[in-house]
DNA sequence: ATTAAAAATGCAACTTTGTTGCAAAAGTAT
DNA sequence: ATACTTTTGCAACAAAGTTGCATTTTTAAT
């Protein structure tokens, strides 16, 4: 799995497993929480940054400062860079957020001059647990 | 402009004005660096989320942990809910955002048991004004 | 298996961001 | 002008995020 060319350590197989346990996307206070006993909150953040850099995990915009992230596919690892053009879910009323792997986000039209190079689509509302 | 059954106060006003002014949205600290001089921080937070549930402003969401903001149109503050449906574009160069009025969010189909409230579509890339 | 080099971690100290209670000030309605 | 309501500023605090550096752990080479 760490074959990104990443030192294997104990700190990064937990976060890892933590992502590979977990059924949404988790904020940085989530992995916290989980293990901020064993490691350092530094680490946990330095270690979210390098697995989204070398596309093990990708994030997810939001309008309350809590980024989530969640894990990525084998192509965004093998490929070196991301392509999660999925739709994520935050539900109103759990307050999951969710990878809506097999809904792919639909094409916009930009206006002339602007260049497509990432797109995210968050959709709120209530999760099929919910109602 | 404020029939909103709000107080006009001068922070109100400097703070409206400074969205007018603005050709993009704007952070919390984009605002506090306009005027903290005048206007405690506290202040510019609670206007901030005065004006977000008046539907004056809307935010949009990041992957940075800065929740941007900018002025709602006159349905927004008439039916007292949002309906921004509009798609958002960052630019990776000059790091503005800016709200593309022109170009409606598509539609897009969930899986069975999800339901929708809200929707955010957010696009980076370069801006007409960078390429 | 040892060892040297490289990479990651923990800690401390710090900056920035966001929240809350409360008294003073400003705004609104009569 | 007065009473009432809302907003503001301040202080104190809590939470979130950053940085430098010494120590520890991994990795790679002998
Ligand atoms: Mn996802
Ligand atoms: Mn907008
Ligand atoms: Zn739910
Ligand atoms: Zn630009």
């Amino acid at each position: 799995m760490k074959n990104s060319a990443l030192s294997v350590t104990a700190s990064r197989k937990r976060i890892l497993d933590i992502f590979l346990a977990a059924d949404n996307a988790l904020a940085h206070q989530d992995i916290e929480t989980k293990c901020a006993d064993q490691y350092d909150r530094v680490t946990i953040y330095r270690t979210l940054q390098t697995f989204l850099e070398r596309g093990i995990i990708h994030n997810i915009p939001s309008t309350d400062n809590m980024v989530r992230y969640a894990l990525c596919n084998e192509a965004c690892i093998t490929t070196g860079h991301h392509h999660d053009n999925h739709v994520h879910f935050r539900c109103d009323q759990c307050g999951k957020t969710v990878c809506l792997d097999d809904v792919n986000i639909p094409a916009v039209n930009l206006p002339k001059g602007y260049t497509m190079k990432e797109i995210n689509m968050v959709v709120n509302g209530i999760c099929k647990s919910c109602k």
